[in-house]
RNA sequence: GGCCGGGUAGUUCAGUUGGUUAGAACGCCAGCCUGUCACGCUGGAGGUCGUGGGUUCGAGCCCCAUUCCGGUCGCCA
């Protein structure tokens, strides 16, 4: 039965499906088919926009012609419809427009739809592989829609924000030198120089800096980044960062101008205030008490140091950790004894062995009394000291890790976290920022027994660290900061370098060597000969801002056509091989 | 790269100690139905059980390999 298409001739769109007056009056609405209900002698119509639903509803009695029309539509087919609003008989209360309904007179198929291979509005339980082959139908779902819009939003936000403070919009190369310190770079064949490449960049970083050299003085981008690692929930290869640099400013202005933002942000999106300044924490301080360097904080169950409470006590465990200089040190996870049987604390020793810990001690404390793993070693009065010291009570489980403080603090911190979903005891609803201080300037790579930047290598360090660059690089800090919210890095800040000597002695305290130094940064040290007011600036993530303000689990939640867990891009099935030519062009071979 | 989990109609799943013709729900197709809104009722079509190999009289089920998807660790200045 072939059917002709119709056209939108003589109609022009009034209103949007979801904002359809509910007083009456005619409107033409279009969109796709959501649902479609025949009744017999009545047909009813869920028509869908990106602003919602709108039910035609069609008649044989009042118009045949246009009733056997509405016979032919079937789900996701792109209809315009000309009709009067009018009241229906019994409200849908689930819909934003369920007072009325759309009596048509004039129904147009624009576009017929083959039977899609997921139903759009009803594929929660859909394999995430078949909705991102088919990602253009996925994304027709309302709560991807409203999710996209969410992170428009955030973008627009943004803008208006720093617009409205005096940030210059200013584009930065998306083909650039690589410099291959911290992630890998994407790599892009030059045609014209054969064995070159350019990079695509991790961040704007240089660019930026170089911009503030030049005196643009504030400077903002929303900026597409790249980084060739593996991909996790909260991670895709490519991704955006509203990025900004600010001269004549100290770490103090950074940090309130982020603060700014985030709170217009919010109230802008969610309409929800944020009280300024946000809490502060510094590096170490956030280690010691969440084991992390961006803590979840909507719930307690911090960590405790109890290397003092078991003093005495000839546990090979905890005795060998403290000769080692490290510590001892557990969680209180509140009312959890009941829940954690012995093989689900199996499960957590196994987990907190996968981080890096020997093992996991433990005391579980029922009714039945205190169940302790290392009780052999006790003696009395120790259990009570130790369960005095944390304030345990009857019903808690204490988890008691012991080893160097490296070891201790990341293992409990990750127990922390992995025991607080497990109990539903983190209150979905809170928004708690944070700001992560005084963050360390080197970091001990292990692998090649160097000293790395945390940071990246423009980071300034603190003034009263300067002495000790070369003497104990373990205790410099940095003027460096994060913005965290609910456990998730959503920025990274600092001021950076502008005395190029200083530059100079940073490169050569992270082992480079001048010709290394002169090879990939020369540029930007000779920049700084010439001048450059002090500065400093940072990125923030606008890819997690909008999974955390949209309350979604994953990216691909906030992304329009994300990548999989192996960087390809399953609707296009990218990256793919090329022409045998284009590869000759480029001077390429495949090994 | 390591570890863990998964792949059975279009979709989501079930499938007994290995045993006749692999089932259900939703979707799809056809018919009926005048107020539905997850409409309802009746009927129907639809499967190389991810792929390749092996064990067996016989494999969706057992073994090996491989591939794809997800999670996680490494990695992510």
């Amino acid at each position: 039965m072939e059917m002709k298409l119709d056209t939108m001739k003589g109609l022009k769109r009034t209103h949007y499906c979801g904002e359809v007056p509910l007083d009456g009056g005619e409107v033409v609405v279009c969109g796709f088919a959501d649902r479609v209900r025949d009744v017999g002698n009545i047909i009813f119509i869920n028509l869908r926009d990106r602003t919602g639903l709108v039910q035609l509803a069609f008649n044989d009695e009042t118009d045949r012609e246009v009733f056997a029309k509405a016979q032919q539509v079937k789900s996701e087919y792109v209809l315009m419809a000309k009709g009067v609003i009018r009241d229906r008989d019994q409200a849908n209360p689930n819909m934003k427009t369920g007072k009325v309904e759309v009596a048509v007179t004039d129904l147009r198929i624009l576009s017929k739809a083959q039977t899609t291979p997921f139903e759009v509005t009803n594929s929660d339980k859909v394999n995430d592989e078949l909705k991102l082959r088919y990602r253009y139908l996925d994304l027709r779902n309302p709560k991807l829609q409203k999710n996209l819009i969410m992170r428009h939003e955030i973008a627009k936000a943004a803008r208006e924000f720093f617009y409205s403070n005096g940030f210059l919009e200013i584009e930065t190369p998306m083909m650039m030198r690589s410099t291959p310190e911290g992630a890998r770079d994407y790599l892009v064949p030059s045609r014209v120089h054969k064995g070159c490449f350019y990079a695509l960049p991790q961040s704007p970083q240089i660019y930026k800096q170089l911009l503030m050299v030049s005196g643009y003085d504030r400077y903002v981008q929303i900026a597409r980044c790249f980084r060739d690692e593996d991909l996790r929930a909260d991670r895709q290869p490519e991704f955006t960062q509203i990025d900004l640099e600010m001269s004549f400013v100290d770490v103090d202005d950074l940090i309130a101008t982020g603060e700014g933002f985030l709170a217009h942000v919010v109230k802008s999106v969610l309409g929800k205030e944020v009280t300024l300044p946000l809490p502060r924490l510094t590096f170490a301080d956030s280690m010691n008490r969440y084991g992390s360097d961006k803590p979840d904080t909507r719930f307690g169950m911090e960590i405790q140091d109890i290397t003092k409470a078991v003093e005495g006590i000839e546990f090979p465990v905890f005795t060998g950790a403290v000769e080692a200089g490290g510590s001892v040190r557990a969680i209180v996870a509140e009312g959890a004894a009941a829940t954690y049987t012995r093989k689900e604390i199996d499960k957590l020793t196994e987990h907190a062995k996968g981080i890096g810990a020997k093992g996991l001690a433990y005391i579980r404390w029922t009714a039945d009394g205190a169940n302790c793993s290392f009780k052999k070693f006790l003696k009395d009065g120790d259990l009570d000291r130790i369960t005095a010291a944390l304030g345990a009570k009857e019903g808690d489980l204490v988890l008691i890790a012991a080893d160097k403080d490296k070891v201790v603090l990341p293992v409990l911190g990750a127990l922390r976290l992995i025991v607080a979903k497990r109990m539903d005891i983190i209150p979905a609803d809170k928004l708690n920022f944070l700001v992560i201080t005084e963050m360390p300037f080197f970091e001990y790579d292990d692998e090649s027994g160097k000293w790395l930047a945390m940071h990246h290598p423009f980071t300034m360090p603190m003034e009263e660290c300067l002495a000790d660059l070369d003497s104990d690089p373990a205790s410099v800090r940095a003027q460096a900061f994060d913005f965290v919210l609910n456990g998730v890095e959503l920025s990274s800040g600092s001021m950076r370098i502008t005395d190029f000597e200083l530059q100079q002695k940073m490169f050569e305290a992270l082992g480079l060597t001048d010709e290394e130094i002169a090879a990939k940064f020369g540029f930007l040290v000779d920049a700084y000969r010439y001048a450059s007011p002090p500065h400093g600036g940072m990125g923030f993530g606008l890819d997690r801002l909008a999974m955390m303000l949209c309350g979604a689990e994953s990216l691909r939640d906030v992304v329009a056509f994300p990548k999989v867990q192996n960087a390809s891009e399953l609707m296009s099935a990218c990256p793919s091989v090329v022409d045998a030519e284009q590869l000759d062009e480029l001077g390429i071979a495949i090994k």
